[in-house]
DNA sequence: ATTATCATTAAAATACGATTAAATTTCAAG
DNA sequence: CTTGAAATTTAATCGTATTTTAATGATAAT
């Protein structure tokens, strides 16, 4: 987990840099707007912290210039303006969170946490997705449907992803043969159709509120009741 | 974009509804910790705004419950306690920003934005044409007018696409034969003019002011009032 | 008034989707 | 390597909704 702090206060910047490192964040600093900017870009950290007031280009600038050339690294501003409108001007420039000096360490620690976390775990995903009181289990490949769990076999299962996937929107069958089948020509299959009736027998039959409808002419769509 | 709201002061959820979908945010509300846990579960959220104190289950214990239950939708904890014990605890419950009452309302609204920022996916963005008080959702190829919700068939739904994104202009027979129907030779067909009464029927014959206009001689125009 | 153009309706043709059964493939156990 | 069950795919049937054709009535243009 790998750090940037963008500070210019000797003191603020030995305060932090210790505390975050006893926390295991590995912490690299940059004391100047310019020199921050060109770290921030090479997409190496997990977090930037960035001071507003910055010596050649303030925070407002650089987090604005990252964005632009997308870098989405999380941004957390801190700065001694307080007001309504400078947190604004932050968020505006593309920050994720906002912090007013004085702070508590502890604060600091609790918001740099709640930043890395996301893109730690966005990319290992949810592993579990839901809609109304059915429940896709990526690790352990089940199923259940209020409380019953479902046997599903491999196609089945990654098709029930795929809706999930894309709950609330008509998925046509070419869509559903591209990227469950892999086929990418017309075949006259209908594979799909097949499937989706065997997925409708084990998740829809025993229950009075349907979840697959077709939109005839169009494809499938997983919402809750019908138009 | 979807927003969960759990609160229980009926005055901060008005402001807060109010001021959310203003900016286009669709909100729930849930007045309650059982219904808002049980509602967040759904994962049908961009992002959850969560009171602390709340009827039956407080704001850190939803959190954690959701977090343990593999729901990574991002939470603002809301609250009007302020101390920096207070706000650790949410954190540690697994909350992603924590704002303290009183607020201004932009930074609640940039804070949400700064949260939805992350798991925006175009896929099930919304995505409809609309002309006067007619709304077409090309997602769940759904149509409605003045709030009444109408069926269309697949063709008569690919017709009025075609007119929608071709308003106000007047449309020949032979573009929509070519650009609706594939055909590009001259069969002596009329299902052009089948078609556009079938459309007529659903959209026009029940309302006031008709959208579908035929212009004698060139073809047909979707317009608000007539000449 | 006459003719071409458009609207409307009903009937015919066709396409679409659900369902079932049978054929094929896959894969693990013996 | 064989065998057999489970999974996947193909194929065929049936009912229904959709699409098209075709014929007649209405409206507008010349």
């Amino acid at each position: 987990m790998k750090l940037l702090l963008v500070e210019d206060e000797p003191k603020l910047i030995s305060f932090i840099k210790r505390g975050l490192e006893e926390n295991g964040f590995e912490t690299d600093i940059a004391y100047d707007g310019n020199v921050g900017e060109r770290l921030a870009k090479s997409g190496n950290y997990n977090v930037i912290i960035l001071d507003v007031n910055l010596p050649y280009k303030n925070g407002f600038e650089i987090c604005s210039e990252l964005r632009k050339n997308n870098i989405h690294t999380p941004v957390l501003m801190l700065t001694a303006l307080g007001s309504t409108e400078d947190k604004l001007q932050g968020f505006d420039a593309g920050a994720d969170d906002y912090l007013i000096k004085p702070f508590e360490f502890l604060e600091l620690l609790a918001r740099v946490k709640a930043l890395s976390k996301r893109n730690t775990d966005d990319k290992t995903a949810t592993n579990v997705l839901r809609f109304a009181d059915l429940v896709l289990d990526l690790n352990t490949k089940t199923v259940q449907r209020g409380g019953n769990s479902i046997d599903l076999t491999a196609k089945e299962f990654s098709l029930l992803e795929y809706f999930l996937r894309n709950k609330k929107r008509v998925i046509s069958r070419g869509e559903l043969a591209d990227k469950v089948w892999d086929i990418n020509f017309d075949t006259g299959t209908n594979v799909i159709d097949v499937y989706v009736n065997f997925l409708r027998k084990k998740i829809d039959k025993n229950f009075p509120n349907k979840l697959i409808h077709t939109q005839v002419g169009f494809g499938y769509i997983l919402k809750e009741a019908a138009e």
